[in-house]
DNA sequence: ACAAAAGTGTTGTCAATACACCCATGT
DNA sequence: ACATGGGTGTATTGACAACACTTTTGT
């Protein structure tokens, strides 16, 4: 007997830094009472990873910067009624984009994950529900791209594809502050860095001072896929 | 329009130990002439991971022991010709089963994994060609299955999924050689998970001495769920 | 203008920790 | 032969102090 057919589709987290927060793409269907992520259905025959790219090519405008990668399948009845098939989820992850979203697909806003978090916490401490929640299928799939993001921050060096081409130490600090909610001390962070081989590398050139201080000296990210050793949030 | 239906299954790519080597379990159907993970169709409504514990359970008969998480979806032109739809694939660690594999779905064997990742090195270095290798694609499951493991045996403390419910600290250390393919030193290991809260608990009693030697102190697996610090490996 | 203060980034020091390597002992 | 216990030197890390360069503020 042929196999059952099932509807799939690929579903992106987009997250970004604005403000110094950690923030994920919504869009709100103008029919639909909840935020979801973007994403849309993919065909048998297309590659995975080239719908995910063309998805986020079609809600930024973003070509080749950033990272990519899939991030878990989910399936079955935990999507709520009225929704069956599997969604493919993808995590990017994007330097702060120039103004408002050029979206060609509808209205979207970046929203702090940690809001996103708090979402569909029912009774204790919330005084008031949001206008619109995130559905709860995809507020699990945000978790779990954060909680990716922030794992990988530890091991590889993809907090520079948070940052634009060229980037201060700084600015990689403050990525690591926003993700893990810590603070960092300069001088151990700077070390660190540094004596990961492969992890930056100095253009010796420096900022013009922007807002006050010592300018800082740019970098863009090196050659290595991963770090050795890495760098460990204290605790978990 | 409606979205298109894609064929959905559920791979597994099972590992376990045997006589020292990391194994994966291949099935060879009778008409195929490569070999193939085990796997099956999904229906829509079901539940991605309850399917991949099904298949799981069919192949080994064990139910809660070990480990079972999923890995990655493959999907897209790339699985080869005449094979379409998407496959979800699953990672299962488990203790070497007593005997032959008591399968109910046709023959299975265990194969080393690092043959496994010399299938395909046409050209240099191997002299025969195996009677039959494994699927390409199922091939590269397989290495990013291996792959997955042995970087969460460094920061989780997953290795005694690998091991009978009782196990000695050789036992947990031989999994770390077999995976990593590295000799570990005995007493700094056994220093390290000691330390290391609620990655084993002991049980007071020793092993029957087997094979010479002084017997060894029983443990069984701890509480806990990471590993802080992480046991790293020297490089990658 | 000039000097002082504040903000930011860089360099240096020291102690605590973690780890590799080795030796010794018990069964 | 193997499991276990202990010791030592080296590398990494956390905490903190000191310095360098720039803008802002006050007189």
């Amino acid at each position: 007997m042929p196999p059952p057919a099932v509807a799939v589709s690929v579903d992106l987290v987009l997250l970004t830094l604005r403000a110094g927060r950690l923030c994920v793409l919504l869009t709100g269907r103008p029919d639909a009472e909840v935020w979801t992520l973007p994403g849309g259905f993919v065909d048998g025959d297309e590659d995975l990873d080239r719908a995910a790219a063309r998805q986020l090519t079609r809600l930024t405008g973003v070509t080749s910067t950033g990272h990519l990668e899939q991030l878990r399948t989910y399936g079955g009845p935990h999507r709520g009624p009225r929704v069956s098939g599997v969604s493919v989820a993808y995590l990017a992850l994007l330097p702060d984009l120039p103004g408002t979203v050029p979206s060609q697909a509808g209205p979207v806003w970046w929203r702090p994950v940690d809001e996103v978090e708090l979402d569909g916490d029912a009774g204790t401490g919330r005084s008031r529900r949001s206008e619109q929640d995130l559905a709860p299928d995809h507020r699990r799939i945000v978790a779990d791209g954060v909680e990716r993001a922030r794992a990988k921050l530890e091991y590889t060096p993809l907090a520079a594809a948070f940052c634009e081409d060229e980037f201060t130490l700084a600015d990689l600090r403050r990525v690591y502050e926003a993700a893990w909610g810590v603070a960092l001390d300069p001088p151990n962070f700077r070390r660190k860095v540094l004596s990961t081989p492969g992890f930056v590398v100095a253009l010796g050139r420096r900022t013009s001072t922007r807002g006050g201080g010592r300018p800082a000296e740019l970098y863009r990210r090196g050659m290595a896929t991963a770090l050795h050793p890495p760098l460990l949030r204290r605790s978990v």
